[in-house]
DNA sequence: ATCCTATATAATATAATTCCTATATAGGTG
DNA sequence: CACCTATATAGGAATTATATTATATAGGAT
């Protein structure tokens, strides 16, 4: 069960075509995103340097795309040596979406 | 199948805790607003008027929220004599869930 | 320590959202 | 027609969102 404002938040987070497409991305890491030295790209998740090559946009504003995505807890990020790498929160995911059923 | 657009406009049509109400209210409109004269609550939809009412908004900004969830295509206006009635529009509603199911 | 790479934060500009008041339009009623 | 009710549109103010460049911080490597 969750409130409304996190859910908003979430169906915000969402309704963003960049952020909407990070997380199609983030579905399947290894076919959109190079092998990565230092995590794994589906175990640990995608490194947020990648994410902001693909997407086109600068550094910083792909950062912020990426902390809002973690706020509203669609993805966990993991700090490994010097790079964060942000995996899908299967299980939020799925929670927004029952909510979703029984509200929308 | 839904773009990619129609799908970003509905998960921002919802993500405002004004709209996310109305359209909780819409799911059981009994439950919410007091029977009308010129539509029937479930059959027509609820009548802007009353919408406005319990929001505590301006008519403006109710006319303009409904509008947006109109635009997303999440619900639909009939028109009877001056008033507009709004109900859901419950298949584009379960196309979104299950867009939302493949790409989130 | 110095340097390099990765990420975050600050400052800023522009655009979009959300609300308001005032006004216009559309449709009935007397 | 004049008038009333219901809804929409226009204009404007405050807030939030999205991007940028410049700078700070964090961690490794030389």
């Amino acid at each position: 069960m969750e409130d409304e404002e996190s859910i908003t938040a979430a169906l915000k987070a969402l309704s963003s075509p960049v952020r909407l497409q990070i997380m199609e991305w983030l579905r399947d890491p290894r076919a959109h995103f190079p092998p990565q030295r230092d995590g794994d790209l589906v175990e640990d998740g995608v490194c947020v340097n990648f994410i902001t090559a693909k997407l086109g946009l600068s550094q910083p504003s792909a950062s912020v795309h990426m902390k809002m995505l973690a706020g509203a807890n669609l993805v966990r990020p993991k700090r490994i040596k010097q790079s964060v790498f942000y995996k899908r929160n299967e299980e939020a995911i799925r929670s927004l979406q029952e909510e979703l059923a029984k509200r929308v």
